[in-house]
DNA sequence: CTGCGGTATGAAATAGTATAACATCTCGGA
DNA sequence: TCCGAGATGTTATACTATTTCATACCGCAG
């Protein structure tokens, strides 16, 4: 139970105490790996390993930044000069992930993120980091009723809604973090 | 008086009837004119310029359709064989209306919009038509407390909120537009 | 077995978006 | 006049994403 020894109500990604990311990770795969059974999609070898590499952290992950993890010889491999995949090839795996609903595009920061409720579509709102990069999605009714409350107002049909919201979490406040320290866009 | 000339109450750039976009746009400018003028900045020709190809219309534009256009001689003026700007000649005057709030960028769009509130800051939300491309921009407060109430809950101090829905606009849903049709990117 | 269609991946080229770094120009004040 | 700040010019490059065609693989009809 890896939520129950958590000491705090906190969600994982923000979790003032680290948490025990290994068990993030197998469990995102553990996940993808029943729900494309129930679907009969295929989480093929490649796309596998994309999803481990976008849940490698709870930073958004550039596709670049994958193509170059998904270059390195996995440990105790010897493939001596692999060639270096080409960015349609994650791009590909991208896509898919994102329709099976197991990965999330950040379009803010040009970059992707895992899922943890991949089962029900949604659209998910992101609270994201500037100074340690995480980011946290949450599901927030009293956003989604403004929203579509909002959208019924105007007459307008809502299809994809994007709400990303930059600034510091809980953990960065704290510890008294104002400016950016993390690498990320100059454009924001 | 535009306005009042309108038939209906909804937003200029959802309007059912269109609207006079000349004034939209002469609007736009002698505001930006009298904001710069009243905070000492300086909005130059190029400046102006830019924030004029921003104004072209109520759909966001990308930084190289406005390098494009700047390129365009004047109706009028025979400058022959005119250089052409430079990447960063536009993303720096962009960069300086966005500062002085009299631009908003799309970040799900790389593209930029004008602000027809440029006098308050504020970081708006935006209803944006995949069929026509029309982006409206909204100050809704049901929308921005929700967010906030979200936000102080979780302990997250919000700096910048991204929030564009992208949908279809009551024009469009009147004329029975489903499909894209609008060129836009792929991966939304 | 063999060929066929559908899906996934490899590979090369190119398109689209944005910034870095340094040079030049202009204008107003010391 | 000289200086300094801010704006723009110029070149190069970084970063992000798609198009296009080729190849590999797999389940199945003939
Ligand atoms: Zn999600
Ligand atoms: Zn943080
Ligand atoms: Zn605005
Ligand atoms: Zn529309």
């Amino acid at each position: 139970m890896t939520r129950s020894s958590r000491k705090t109500a906190r969600p994982v990604a923000f979790a003032a105490d680290g948490h025990d990311h290994m068990s993030c990770i197998a469990e995102a795969l553990q996940r993808a790996v029943a729900l494309c059974e129930s679907r009969g999609t295929q989480l093929t070898e490649l796309r596998r390993r994309v999803l481990e590499l976008v849940w490698s952290s709870h930073e958004p992950i550039g596709a670049y930044r994958i193509l170059e993890q998904l270059d390195r010889p996995l440990p105790g491999q010897m493939r001596g000069k692999a060639r270096r995949a080409a960015p349609p090839t994650v791009y590909r795996a991208l896509d898919f992930l994102i329709e099976q609903g197991l990965v999330h595009r950040i379009e803010s920061l040009n970059a992707f993120v895992g899922c943890d409720q991949p089962q029900a579509t949604h659209a998910g709102q992101f609270m994201i980091c500037g100074h340690c990069g995480v980011a946290l999605e949450l599901n927030d009714a009293g956003i989604a009723n403004a929203l579509a409350s909002c959208a019924t107002r105007l007459g307008f049909k809502v299809e994809r809604p994007t709400i990303e919201v930059r600034g510091i979490c809980p953990n960065c406040v704290r510890s008294g973090a104002t400016q950016p320290a993390h690498a990320e866009h100059r454009h924001g």
